[in-house]
DNA sequence: ACCTATTAATAATC
DNA sequence: TGATTATTAATAGGT
């Protein structure tokens, strides 16, 4: 993607190779970010470089973590018959990768929060703090969201008592008009009398 | 990278989702493959869809061997505690209080933050602090609440059309009434035609 | 490591 | 879905 093609086979410079994969691994690394936020996946990622240096990536939770859930996928596809929830160990583990997931999940509000760059504090001070915000921010927003939601939902009630009104108020028209003969009121049907049910979607 | 920055946060439009999704997983995979083939690394990578679709990478031989490499290696790198090994379980069982007691701390912090009471902090650091994390939850609720009052003002104004062609109708059977003479059907009132406006508040 | 000319990826659109 | 295309993002080659 610049100053010339790329051939897709081995670069056989090895400098050429080494800065290649310093800038490509970086790229790959922040595209998987992306893709995990952007589209609410979860990604697990892991590199060796050829000279068996790793880096990974652990979109959500643990690497861990991912390895069993993507253990448990395969296995699921493929039944290699084994009594899963018997262990007490797994359970316990499951656990405690749960509440790593919570801490790290923490940890990065918070570092999102900083990421202006500001060093200087405590690592006790900045984990303190995280869990706060995120328990705060919850409060508030489930507060708020509870609220809301109960307004929809009495607006829509609301709706619904008034469209069927209206249909029956539109039906007695036409039954009276076909009585009366009032031919140009039946045919009076420039006010919307129905409205179309709009797009919103809340979850 | 076309037509517009992209934001890094989730993309709300579930269509738009899925589409980037679709695109981003192909690009991501495909970047994969390249680092691989061009420097000469081995990358395991695994994306779980938000509906929970596994799609999966293993540059060289399978996932698992993979796996079983990054296991070694990361083993390797975190020797755990060699003695305790006899019995996992505790082990297990003492990660998980661990943990818990980490988060519980950190929930304890909120009342300092909050009640005003920290002597422990840097003035400075709080003032910093304060600003960043208001800022934070600004956005978030910002974004929540837009959405939400988009919805509830659609509803109200689908409520005053709906309101408006109720008396548009009941006003016409009226006057209809009463040049037809139908006196039973003026007197028709039994059907709820207005709804009273309800008592919510926001904010 | 930092810079840019280019290529590659992809968001919007149909 | 599958193309098209206007743009942005990534990065190869150089300094």
């Amino acid at each position: 993607m610049a100053r010339g093609k790329v051939q897709l086979k081995r670069i056989e410079n090895p400098v050429h190779r080494q800065v290649t994969f310093c800038k490509r691994r970086a790229g790959l690394l922040k595209k998987a970010k992306e893709l995990s936020v952007l589209c609410d996946a979860e990604i697990g990622l892991f590199i060796f470089s050829a000279h068996g240096k790793l880096y990974e990536l652990a979109t959500k939770g643990t690497m861990q973590g991912l390895i069993e859930r993507y253990m448990k996928f395969t296995r699921g596809a493929q039944p290699e018959a084994a009594a899963p929830e018997a262990h007490p160990l797994l359970v316990a583990k499951e656990e405690t990768n749960a509440l790593k997931q919570e801490i790290q999940t923490l940890q990065k509000g918070i570092s999102y929060l900083f990421e202006g760059g500001n060093k200087t504090m405590a690592i006790d001070e900045l984990q303190l703090l995280e869990k706060n915000l995120e328990t705060w921010i919850y409060h508030i927003r489930s507060m708020k969201m509870n609220i809301m939601l109960q307004e929809i939902q009495a607006l829509k009630d609301k709706e619904g008592t008034l469209k069927a009104a209206n249909k029956y108020l539109h039906d007695k028209i036409v039954e009276n008009t076909a009585i009366s003969n009032f031919a140009e009121f039946a045919t009076d049907t420039s006010y919307p009398l129905i409205v179309q049910d709009g797009g919103f979607q809340l979850y």
